[in-house]
DNA sequence: ATAAAAAATACAATCGGTTGTATTTTTTAA
DNA sequence: TTAAAAAATACAACCGATTGTATTTTTTAT
């Protein structure tokens, strides 16, 4: 239909023989306008096809109705759940989402942190790199006030929310639901203790054992990087113990080592859950899929993110103070399967 | 370190004692200025840490080196592989994504593009929702020449470039394939056949039985909308054939529906491929689990992904005219599994 | 009817770069 | 040595909305 020259609210104004101030005002519907011109206004922009230029607004009111996210991956069957939570709480919101992905390295994060930075977020959301091991790239938000929130892998920081699920209780339910099926020898597959959410379902596993007298065993307990690959190579790791130091079970910090582990051993004929009991951790599809069915635990992605926008939103609207809120913690829940029910 | 007051141009300026205009080209390396100017323009604002603002100069420049993309749905594991890719091909050229989903909503879908048209996007990437039967809501770009690319589900138009794969020789292979194995009576479970990509599909694979004089039967087609629940819902249809008539195999337009289907049948005690043979589409990760791993179309979507932004950058820097290239067709792969091999 | 208070509207500076054109400086050629 | 051409830099308007303050209009009270 049109198009050439943009509509103004010079325009607006000429048209309706009055000034742009009140135009600018009246299109935000500001008290002290009359509300009959609010009305004119809004009818005129309408039919003069206006837009508003965000740059313009921008540049004088310094808001962006923009947030930043950072995530380490995004496809990932956990992120893609998270994003399509924030997306859909960014839009009612009324914020736009720029998404930019670090790959795992720090390097990639602090860059990305610059460029979010000069597009002037109002806020940013960060899920952290494998490879960070200083947060410090993001002082300049600090500095300027501009709130961040980390999510699943967070970092401490006086001035960070955070929003987190219990991974120390999860991991301990987990260990806790192994052993009162009797196992013994429970093997935890984990991820770089570095970051909290596998250092801190570490902790619910060694503390879930040591509540229950069984003792910890460092063989026991294999640390990488939770790929399809390193699960088929966890699963060679548990071949080799002598039968009598086999562990009869195993929880992973994730679904999909649990799951490559499995089909390895399967193939070199182990029966699951009879021989080794198997758990993971994310709720990831590929758990409702393997057989025997995976015991898990559901990560909920979707309300994470969410919470995590609704949070900064909150936040910038001025209703709360992200410093009286400074960690949420969603509710997670164990997801029993057949892959650990010894007793059926 | 360093807050408080933002440093402009004319700080830099009045610092080096020349003028914002020669500032403003010296940190662009506008070949008018001298390039030693330009070395101390750059050391000065390194030193004064300058950060570009980027409203004032979109605002002026009407660029804003962002690009728009609308999908119906986050969370799956084809489109977070897309977005991967996109969000890669993009910080390589130096656009930051702007991501909005639209649920399967047509309605939604046009909020989304006015927001991504008001937000200035240099240029639009859409997978088009469920419900979208007309693209008007597009025409703001094509009449602005804001380049617009579909990918994966596209819809002609003459200004709009698509990125796609061929749906039809894909699911032509995937029924030659079934054919081969012995297979007559081949099952296909479908999308919403107003969707290029469905209806691609279903021909291709009509035009497999008709090239090898299998019969169409109409009682063997059923269309919905390819979820968990809907696959399993398939198999009971499939248990109702008398079993003269039961198909021998099935060709499912997504791995999900094949999966469920497939669980739902072997819990009834059909075997996999002896009774009835399975492909499906996508190689979604759950095709790498499931008993017996499920033949299937390698869907490239991270490639997808950088292709359409790439495509779209070349366009943005003139590289290349977009209707030049009015079309992308990547290369998909039949990926033969056991859940299709009779004959072993 | 008139002064004071309240409501509505307008003025004008401002945000921070960008860009067409003009001016100054430097280089080249004669 | 000087005029012409090329290179480098500066001027100044501009992009389009926002906002503190001033002005005008309307309402209220006396």
């Amino acid at each position: 239909m049109s198009e050439e020259k943009e509509i103004t609210i010079y325009d607006i104004a000429k048209h309706l023989n009055i000034s742009a101030t009140t135009v600018s005002r009246g299109l935000k519907d500001h008290p002290s306008i009359n509300i009959r011109t609010r009305k004119k206004i809004a009818e005129a922009a309408r039919q003069l096809g206006y837009r508003s230029n965000t740059f313009a607004s921008s540049l004088r009111s310094r808001r962006t109705q923009t947030l930043g996210v950072i995530v380490p991956r995004l496809n990932s069957s956990f992120m893609s759940a998270v994003l399509a939570g924030m997306e859909n709480a960014a839009s009612r919101e009324g914020y736009n989402l720029i998404i930019a992905q670090s790959l795992e390295q720090a390097n990639k994060e602090m860059e990305n942190a610059e460029t979010m930075f000069n597009k002037r977020v109002d806020g940013l959301l960060v899920s952290l790199a494998y490879g960070t091991e200083s947060i410090q790239h993001f002082d300049i938000f600090f500095n300027k006030k501009i709130p961040v929130i980390f999510f699943d892998r967070v970092a401490a920081h006086p001035d960070g929310a955070n929003v987190v699920i219990d991974n120390y209780g999860a991991a301990y339910q987990v260990t806790r639901h192994l052993i009162q099926q009797g196992c013994k020898r429970i093997m935890h597959l984990g991820g770089n203790t570095l970051l909290n959410v596998y250092a801190d379902r570490l902790r619910g596993y060694k503390q879930a054992l040591a509540d229950h007298k069984l003792p910890f065993d460092e063989k026991l307990v294999l640390n990488g990087n939770l790929t399809e690959e390193w699960g088929t190579e966890a699963a060679q790791y548990i071949l080799q113990f002598k039968a009598k130091e086999r562990p009869d079970a195993v929880f992973s910090a994730n679904d999909t080592a649990a799951v490559y582990c499995m089909i390895a051993l399967k193939a070199a004929g182990i029966k699951i859950p009879q021989d080794i009991a198997f758990a993971g951790f994310n709720n990831d599809p590929i758990s409702k899929v393997i057989e025997p069915n995976l015991t898990t635990v559901n990560y909920p992605g979707y309300s994470m993110g969410q919470a995590a926008v609704t949070s900064l939103a909150n936040h910038l609207n001025g209703n709360t103070d992200i410093n009286a809120t400074n960690t949420i913690v969603l509710r997670s829940e164990l997801i029993i399967r057949d892959s650990s029910l010894k007793n059926k």
